[in-house]
DNA sequence: TCGCACATGTAACGTGTTACATGATTAG
DNA sequence: CTAATCATGTAACACGTTACATGTGCGA
């Protein structure tokens, strides 16, 4: 899926800016499933705006940068589900965590400790950042999608601290200086 | 992580070609956490070989196209290990499905009960494999990743069936020919 | 005073995908 | 007879990221 149906999608809910977008995309509710930065999205919604799916209004601020407000047109709703009507590609993610995990028997126990516990301690901080995110959010299908990834996380959590020792005992125990 | 890291720990492995990092990297083992092509691993393959990290030796097969076989090197399994030794990045997600199901309030009711049945099957399918994969596989991390990514699988699935109605009902119903 | 949050935007760059070319064998 | 599998490889293309430019106000 590409930057332009996340911005239709999130202008669904309501006006928005580019800023909006990319901090939704990266920091809150969208964070989860997707991720843009300002060099896909301002281009996206220059694009939209020529097509005719989104509006844009200016609104100048007192000493700080004016907005660039955009609104979903009827086009645009319509483009939106059209686009949502075709099949989506399935899920995919990408692991680095996992493919050093795949490794484990090369790396030092040290270095295999010290990433499950970041990783652990990361999906605390999510966890954490979504129920207040749950909290202040009464759209249904938001909740939904919040409650998803909600129990996703704290399975992989349980399962990162229920096996921790198990992975830490496959890798390389004590060879000092293998860093590098 | 980029295509070369994935090709040094699959060969860590042991000796593979490029279509077999292919076929591991969309249909087998790591599938789950990468996706590779051709078009990026061939290229990776030459790159690695010209620092030496690899070897490459052509079995001339008969009646088939002849394999490019490669093999780690000691400079290539430093390189790895290095590499691995380095900050991972956070897992990313991509999920054209949760931005369907965020959108769920316009979207008609069937579209909503057709994605989440094919997510459900797609989901079983992976299971499968999944399971069948482990049976035949005795490598330690390797199977501490396939029984992880077997509880997360179970863990979707099971939100998806249990939560499927609740969704549906989101959905704009009977409204016809919403989609164009 | 340093740097962050706000806010938009662009150009260079990196990286990977898609679609092709090639060609024999085997399963349906 | 058709399609798929095996198997490598390349070029065109799409797409997105990174790093910059620009500029103010506010909190540490």
């Amino acid at each position: 899926m590409n930057v332009s149906t996340l911005c239709l999608a999130f202008l669904s809910f309501g006006e928005a800016s580019g800023y909006d977008i990319r901090k939704a995309s990266t920091e809150g509710n969208f964070s989860h499933f997707v991720d843009a930065s300002y060099g896909a999205i301002y281009p996206a919604l220059d694009r939209l705006e020529g097509d005719d799916l989104v509006t844009r209004r200016v609104e100048v601020q007192d000493g700080k940068p004016s907005r660039h407000v955009y609104a979903l047109t009827d086009k645009g709703r319509e483009a939106l589900v059209s686009q949502l009507m075709e099949p989506v590609s399935p899920d995919k993610m990408k692991s680095e965590f996992l493919l050093l995990t795949l490794c484990a028997e090369h790396l030092p126990q040290e270095r295999l400790e010290q990433a499950l516990d970041q990783r652990i301690a990361e999906i605390d901080a999510l966890t954490e950042d979504l129920s207040s995110k749950s909290s202040d959010c009464n759209h249904a299908p938001s909740q939904w999608v919040i409650r998803f990834a909600t129990l996703m996380n704290r399975t992989k959590r349980d399962y990162l601290k229920a096996n921790r020792d198990a992975l830490i005992a496959l890798g390389k125990p004590a060879q000092s200086a293998a860093a590098e």
